[in-house]
DNA sequence: GCGAGACTGGACCAATCGGTCTAATCCTGT
DNA sequence: ACAGGATTAGACCGATTGGTCCAGTCTCGC
């Protein structure tokens, strides 16, 4: 566990989104995520002035860049868009069974936040971007087809929706029986 | 506003309902809770010796009861399962215009709870109601359709991950656009 | 109209919450 | 070597958390 050469703030960030995917905004506190940091409190409020609030976003963003990775790496070899959608499902399906990801970590890092709004504008901005790589994928691999919008937030639904119903049985198969219906 | 005629038991339950689809369990304290339905602090630990989890687990049924029924308006007129599929996505559009509803309702009160065996089980529990009672339409609707349970627990992703971008969009247009995918 | 259980009302509690503050320490350019 | 900003360390704070407890009140069967 290299956790000494990794800056303060980024260790901060890491384990908020793991806590926060898990538990959810209100069910961390700040004393959680500094034991789980190995950081103490000064730190954390001197790398967001905001506490709590601002450490959420940051970790909501940096989960989100760690989506779009997924989302790239399962496209990148794709003949066809259907074949890359279903890479994503299974690679999702692999992560949930690893590390027990139980829904998507933007909906509970950012769906129960206080100043409702702005955890709101960031969820749409960061779901938005997962859209707008699927999207690209589903142009370059499909030039003709006028639906591609469609088919990207039909995949991003597809998903969210799998999230949850493979969480709540435990079970990772239900993202890879999402393939039979993108 | 009448609150006087129902009982306590009632007015807590609801209330605790509200506050938890839209807060989540853990960004509503029982002291909302208890404001909310003008009930004092004994009352709550006198119907619900566990407290709040317990208060969490009813609320969590209530809503579920509500979600029942509108599926079963829904598809009872339809002659077809797409037919009551669509009406179904058209009504909760409706809901989440008026109500405001934010997510699932379940999701929120149950998948961030404290002894999380339990709420995770009743959330099972409540989502494969849900699925078969779209699933006894569905054998109705279309009694040699061998792919019934494929096709309620299709409609139930829809609608779980629609809400989610329905959500973070502020938008029920994408409950209404998920009928093109059913 | 009386007695018993159901229910209410709210004072009270320890624990935890997010956040502030200041002193000490580290690091880097000169 | 030294200055000075960046960072860390953690004591401390008032507010709020979920929960306990019991005296009082209501509502029944009798």
């Amino acid at each position: 566990m290299p956790d000494a050469p990794m800056p303060t703030k980024d260790r901060l960030i890491r384990a908020a989104a793991d806590l926060f995917r898990t538990r959810g905004y209100h069910g961390v506190g700040v004393a959680d995520v500094l034991a789980a940091a190995h950081a103490p409190k000064g730190s954390l409020y001197h790398h967001f002035p905001d506490g709590k609030s601002d450490l959420a976003l940051a970790a909501a963003t940096w989960a989100s860049d760690e989506m779009l990775r997924l989302i790239a790496a399962s496209f990148d070899g794709a003949e066809t868009f259907e074949a890359g959608a279903t890479t994503l499902c299974y690679k999702l399906a692999k992560l949930f069974d690893i590390t027990g990801w139980d829904t998507c970590p933007i909906a509970m890092t950012l769906f129960e936040g206080p100043d409702n709004e702005a955890f709101r504008a960031h969820a749409e901005h960061i779901y938005d971007g997962w859209i707008a790589e699927v999207l690209d994928h589903a142009e370059r691999l499909g030039p003709n087809d006028a639906d591609a919008r469609a088919k990207a937030e039909h995949l991003f639904v597809l998903i969210q929706g799998g999230w949850m119903l493979a969480r709540a049985r435990r079970s990772s198969d239900v993202l890879r029986n999402l393939t039979a219906r993108i």
